[in-house]
Formats: C-alpha cells, structure tokens, sequence
DNA sequence: AGTATTTATCATATTTTCATGAGAAACACA
DNA sequence: TGTGTTTCTCATGAAAATATGATAAATACT
C-alpha cells in the first residue's frame, strides 16, 4: 500500500510521538530501537523536518522531535513526500484523467474504495493510533493475557 | 496501488474480453492498441497463460485469448500473480504477523479497508468492469454529449 | 518442404527504490 | 578554544522493477 520509505516515516514519526517527553530523539536511537537503516532513516526525516512536521537540531542533545501537536497530525501528511496518495496512482488502470466524466472501466466500482484510503490518512491522526496501542495495552493488561 | 506490471495485466485481460469474436489476439495488437511494451506484455501475458486464466497459441492466427469465462474471471486472480494483495503488505506498519491478537497501531482503524480492498478484487469479475464499461458508453450516448 | 507469423525464452539494459559510507557543518559543553 | 556528538550532504552501491533486443521453437498456409 505504501512504500518501505513511507512505512520508515511512519513508524518514526509514531515513534517520535511516543517519547515526546525530554530531549530529541536521536537517529541512532529510532534506527536501532526499529530496525531501520540509519543513514537511510536520517535522509528520510530530514525530509519530515524540511516539510515542517518534524524539528531537528544538531550536536549533542540533538535530534528529532514532533513539530505539531500528535493530533494536529494526519497519517496523509507523514506519507505523502514519499508516496502518490492521491491524483494520479488512484486510477486502478493508471489513467493520468480518470474521473466522472471519463471513467475508466473500473472507476464506478473502484472509487469509493479510492476515496476511502484516501480519507483514511487524510483523517486518521498520529495522536489516534497512539491512542489505540495504549488501549491494546490497556486490554491485554486486564485481559488474563498479561503483560510481556 | 498495484504494479505497473499489474496494472499491464488487467488492461491486457480487459482487452481480450472485449476482443472474444474470432481468432485470439497477437501481443503486437494489443500493445500498440494499449501503448505497452510489447516484449514486457508478452511475458506478463505468458505467465497468466501458465496460470490458466489465458490460452495462448504459436503461429500465424496465434495470439492470445481468454481461457476463463469473462464472469468467473476476478481481478484478484489477475493481478495475484504480479502483487501481494494479501497476507504481506497488508499490514500497514509492514509488521510479518498483525492480527486481532498481535495488532500494531494501525490494525484497528485500518483492517476493515484492507478488507474491503481485499474483496474488491476478490469479488469483481472482468464480466462486471465490460458492463460498466457498457453502460458508460450507452448513458454517454443518450446523454446529449454524444459519441466518439 | 518452405515461408511467414507468432509465442517462448534468454541476455542485457535502464530506471527506480532502497541502502551504505564518509566527511562537512552545526552545536553543547568543558 | 577544543572536543565529542549529532544532523546534513554527497558519493556510491545493491537490489528490484521495468523495458529492450535477439533468437529459438511452434504453427498455419502455400
């Protein structure tokens, strides 16, 4: 569904949004603890910092952090300078026009599913999968399952 | 959402159930119609011949043809082949194992659309996307907008 | 039999994506 | 001012996806 550099921001960014209290986080530290490359992962939030979504400071103490607030934070804007989201890439039978007007074979069955995803990352927020882990948790905790 | 390969396979197959008169259809036809790489087409088209889902025979009046009742042809049996539109890559964060046991994240929010894409493809048939197609061109015509 | 046509197969090239490594630039702290 | 830490940037490499070209094998037709 989305690209392994997308996933890598993604998880990062959840990541970031999980230990958002004290200092930055360092590359190093997120590439290790996701077994992510490092030097790949550091090009890829460089990015995130660029589109302002991130902010990262150099040296010691450095690192990355949230730049928005978790649940001022949708899925679509982490994923997007890495992946086609939406425009072209949403016609199943990759027609750069593919609308109302001038279907595709598959575009009446196709699009509401198309406009499902599309409002699934544009909607969803960082601050609502977070939410859900900690329910998980919370769950699995008061489940007999136990922690661990 | 799928491979250009994928995306190759489908408009090829689409094509052949509108071309189901008469002798089957070379690959030199339907790329030139469909603007693919003839060479590429003809091993996409090679390996759904392999898989049952087209015939196809040497020779002068050779080519290619459905081997499947167009209504008993799904997408998903089309593209299989070429994408993993399941199990795999159907976990948004790309965890190996995400169930309702061992959810990540995003299980929760996002299984009912991978599901629903999932079917999508399961359940749609080359039959339904050649009617729609169909119907398309019949309300076009009634239209007042008129053909061509 | 011979010939033209068409798929099947192999070798290779190109492009894109993913990844690694080294050094420059910025910064905190002593 | 110096030193170590960290991001930033560039150069390079590896792998996968996409595409091209040439030839072999099969077939229909004369």
């Amino acid at each position: 569904m989305i690209s392994q550099t997308g996933e890598y921001a993604l998880r990062a960014v959840l990541y970031l949004a999980q230990h958002e209290e004290g200092d930055p986080v360092s590359v190093e530290t997120i590439a290790d603890d996701l077994s992510m490359p490092r030097n790949y992962l550091s090009k890829t939030l460089h990015l995130l910092a660029k589109r302002g979504i991130l902010s990262s400071a150099r040296g010691p103490r450095g690192g990355f952090e949230l730049a928005v607030p978790r649940d001022q934070l949708s899925l679509f804007e982490i994923v997007e300078p890495f992946d086609d989201l939406e425009g072209r890439g949403q016609c199943l039978l990759g027609r750069p026009e593919c609308s109302d007007q001038t279907p595709c074979a598959a575009h009446h069955r196709w699009k509401d599913l198309a406009q499902r995803v599309s409002t699934f990352f544009r909607e969803t927020t960082v601050d609502d999968l977070i939410a859900e882990m900690n329910e998980a948790a919370a769950g699995a905790a008061g489940n007999g399952t136990g922690p661990d």
